[in-house]
RNA sequence: UGGCCCGUCGUCUAACGGCAGGACAUCAGCCUUUGGAGCUGAUUAUUCAGGUUCGAAUCCUGGCGGGCCAGCCA
């Protein structure tokens, strides 16, 4: 789409985007960025601020930079900065020939706070971060002005220079903005600008001694590269008046900072610092377990970038600050593999079948769609049948409620794509516990149809015992039990980790086509979910389940209601029984 | 109790002074060799009180509720 109104959903950065096409401020040109500090690794959060950065710059025939805002190297490492292209690749965004780094900037950036000195406008202050800190006043008090406020131009070049070049330690002088100490905006206090650290800087390596924060280089490295729209998340909005103010006394082209509200997800947590700790103490299996919601881990999980995405257009964006159910990320993953991943059969929690009827030595293939609506387009494999099979167990009920209508004892039921059984014979080990159904078939009924048109309201999922492939399945679930595990204040949220957010089931049994599932490959296991080859954990011939999501369950619901019901019914025979 | 920001169906989000719309959820029906998917229909919302206006979700004032800010982090 070239440049101008978009056919996306509108949203309120849309509309502001609008008006100043219509008013020519920037002369029609949208160009955004997606700024991530390499101090961690991406996760579904910043996956939303990138589909809208680079959303937005598709959308308007613009383009979306990658910088990354290296200006802390005691914090950023080589390590988080590769994982991050990778990552916003895999998303599905190019950011062509604009990747850019802070640190490059450094040097323009040291000219611009010369400017900004020689314009009376900053000071080098000679305070320690404590008595900066007690200078700063409250929210309800004003700050109280540093004895070195009032140093002369020639001063504060002088001792700004030879701060660059290495005179004084670590922490013993910092470059302040001259603004107001009583600014009701704390922000404004004479914010810090340069900060003395002997540090190895990843791409500087040791040519810097001193950094610059990260209000003074944000607004500056924008300007640099002629973003229109600096998009950044809420808590950034007592800093654009800062940003502004930067670069109005330098005088210098001037973006526009818009503030959005950033993604919160129930039963999940999003700081990088959470994160960290989930992975540093060993409560996951590192930064791409299946079970985070970095982008790695979705990755590994199996989730697609075209999912992704999809979640981040659906959840819209705004300035209110909510909280999206993990319903929508879930739905997002079904909608998107529904269309692409193929049928196959698995049993995760296998009863063994036997069909008594069936001849011991007699063996079916049958032809199974890999899209059953709409099979001619999409392909066959072949499924083989015989004597014995497995069934899941949470399939066939003994003594089954209502509206139950899979195996149980005389209950006619369809194998799918194979034929309609009745189960004849329950047999039970010492314990009592099922280990073998003993089932008919009918003939008639080769591929699950019956001849005489008769209802078979079942249909369930199977695997030959004598052909099936065993592969270890994982059921991944939220990795938290509580929707806000960060929200309780005497509690710490890794108390609230779920305990079965990864169940393994050892016994899986899959179809034998699924042989040669390539890693990373996904599925739908019908009736049970969307499930990928794991990408590290598989080998050849040897797969390894990880499920992505569950389908939606409607039989689950009914039984949560027929047991709702029944305990209703038991609350109102007590209420009679003790008022006779 | 300083400053800034935000309050629209259950949830997420539109409506830039002019019929409160969409998506998901829910309910009902259809369809179905996945209790999946699909199709059809239905229910459901402007935080409150004033004001401006022919007309307010929208503008103004105040209340209520929520968020952010006192790093030499970003």
């Amino acid at each position: 789409m070239a440049t101008g109104e978009s056919a996306s959903p509108s949203n309120f950065i849309r509309n502001i985007i609008d008006e100043h096409n219509r008013n020519g401020r920037f002369g029609g040109k949208v160009e955004t960025r997606f700024p991530p500090e390499p101090n961690g690794y991406l996760h579904i959060g910043h996956a939303k601020s990138i589909c809208l950065n680079f959303g937005l710059a598709a959308d308007y025939g613009g383009v979306c930079h990658l910088r990354f805002d290296d200006t802390n190297p005691t914090k950023e490492e080589q390590e988080y900065l590769d994982s991050i292209i990778e990552d916003v690749s895999w998303l599905g965004f190019d950011w062509g020939e604009h990747l850019y780094y802070a640190s490059n900037y450094f040097d323009q950036l040291y000219e611009f706070a010369l400017k900004l000195i020689e314009g009376g406008k900053a000071y080098v202050d000679d305070l320690s971060a404590e008595e900066i800190r007690a200078h700063r006043g409250t929210l309800t008090e004003p700050g109280k002005d540093s004895p070195y406020r009032g140093r002369s131009v020639e001063e504060n070049l002088d001792l700004f220079k030879r701060m660059k070049a290495g005179e004084f330690p670590d922490g013993s002088r910092v470059l302040r903005a001259k603004i107001d100490m009583a600014h009701p905006n704390l922000v404004m206090r004479d914010p810090t600008l340069y900060r003395i650290r002997r540090a190895v800087h990843h791409r500087t390596g040791d040519k810097w001694c001193i950094y610059p924060m990260y209000d003074f280089t944000h607004c500056i490295s924008d300007s640099i590269e002629g973003i229109t729209h600096s998009i950044c998340t809420l808590e950034f909005e007592d800093n654009r008046v800062l940003y502004d103010w930067v670069l109005d006394q330098l005088a210098i082209y001037h973006p526009q900072q818009i503030e959005f509200a950033r993604l919160n997800l129930e039963f999940a947590v999003m700081s990088k610092r959470k994160l960290l700790e989930l992975v540093k103490g060993g409560y996951v299996d590192g930064w791409d377990d299946p079970r985070m919601l970095t982008i790695r881990g979705m990755r590994r999980r199996g989730f697609t970038p075209e999912s992704v995405r999809l979640f981040c257009e659906r959840i819209g964006v705004g300035k209110k600050e909510s909280w999206i159910d993990m319903y929508w990320l879930e739905k997002a993953v079904r909608d998107d593999l529904n269309e692409k991943a193929p049928r196959v059969m698995g049993v995760l929690d296998p009863i063994k079948v036997v069909i008594t009827n069936y001849p011991e030595e007699m063996e079916e293939k049958f032809e199974a769609p890999y899209f059953p609506d709409n099979p001619p387009a999409m392909g066959y494999r072949d499924v083989p049948f015989c004597r014995e099979l497995y069934i899941e167990r949470e399939d066939f009920m003994e003594d089954p409620p209502k509206k139950f209508w899979r195996m149980a004892p005389g209950q006619e039921v369809r194998l799918r794509w194979a034929y309609l059984v009745t189960c004849r014979e329950v047999v039970k080990d010492d314990q009592g516990e099922i280990v073998e159904l003993r089932c008919t078939y009918d003939p008639e009924t080769r591929g699950g149809w019956a001849p005489d048109d008769r209802k078979v309201k079942g249909t369930l999922h199977w695997v030959s015992a004598r052909h099936g492939l065993k592969a270890p399945v994982r059921l991944y679930d939220r990795l938290f039990s509580v929707a806000n595990p960060g929200a309780f204040k005497d509690r710490d949220y890794k108390e609230f980790l779920n305990p079965e957010s990864m169940v393994l089931m050892p016994d899986a049994v899959v179809e034998p086509s699924l042989a040669g599932a390539a890693p990373g490959s996904r599925y739908q296991f019908e009736r049970k979910g969307f499930f990928c080859a794991d990408p590290l954990d598989s080998t050849e011939g040897a797969p390894v389940f990880n499920r992505i999501v569950t389908l939606r369950d409607s039989w689950a619901k009914i039984l949560d209601q027929q047991k709702r019901e029944a305990a209703r019914l038991e609350r109102e025979a007590r209420k009679t029984k003790n008022k006779g």
